[in-house]
DNA sequence: ACATTCGTTCGCATTATTGCGAACATTCAG
DNA sequence: CTGAATGTTCGCAATAATGCGAACGAATGT
């Protein structure tokens, strides 16, 4: 049985242990809520659309199930291509900036 | 030999024609320019920061080939995970959003 | 001349996204 | 009940992005 570093006794180690573990939480929990937004102005502007999947993906030329993924709350691979070529079946086109790492402004 | 659909001497099919090309050719260009604002703004936040190619690259956690594919003007496969790894390596996040097509407005 | 750093390009392996059909449960209309 | 439409998930082939090292010309400083 290999030794276990202490279990954790030490107070640095614990503060460092916290340290990293929330400021990897953070990161990912950041992307994870970047990926969700673009997941559901996806879904907001193909519903006010009157738009179902199925008639979404063809006029994006793909299918059903693709724009299922990309409506996931979970979904992480999303591709600047994919995304234009959403935006440009509603007649919108996509902009991206890169702003401070926590403003929480909207330019509106 | 078969039929070539009479050259063209018909209007209808030289304006459709016409109008198709353009169409396709002006969602290219556009395409092309969105791609090129997004190489270039990565190039400007990079030497704004004073950061080489290959420290940036060391920051985001790949090489400088990658940095510099990144900031050519003609690449077009841009993922949302590869921008916001820049992003989050320069204290920056990434801000997508739909805007109407022709909106040439910048909200700031 | 030499060494260093820079941006750039190339090829290739690895990984991720897309494409697509199939199937399922649910809802709604006839 | 039957049929149609919707959203969803699954698997797999095809395509595309990344990872990485190597090499080059150019610019710089020693």
């Amino acid at each position: 049985m290999p030794r276990r570093k202490k279990t954790t006794t030490n107070a640095i180690d614990i503060i460092d242990r916290r340290f990293f573990s929330t400021k990897k939480a953070q990161a990912e929990l950041e992307e994870a809520r970047a990926s969700a937004q673009v997941a559901r102005q996806i879904y907001a502007l193909r519903t006010e659309a009157g738009l179902s999947q199925r008639q979404l993906a063809k006029l994006v030329g793909t299918t059903a199930s693709v724009i299922c993924r990309l409506e996931g709350d979970d979904y992480r691979g999303h591709s600047l291509a994919m995304l234009r070529r959403v935006a440009a079946a509603m007649d919108k086109r996509i902009e991206i900036r890169f702003v401070p790492a926590r403003g929480k402004l909207k330019t509106a």
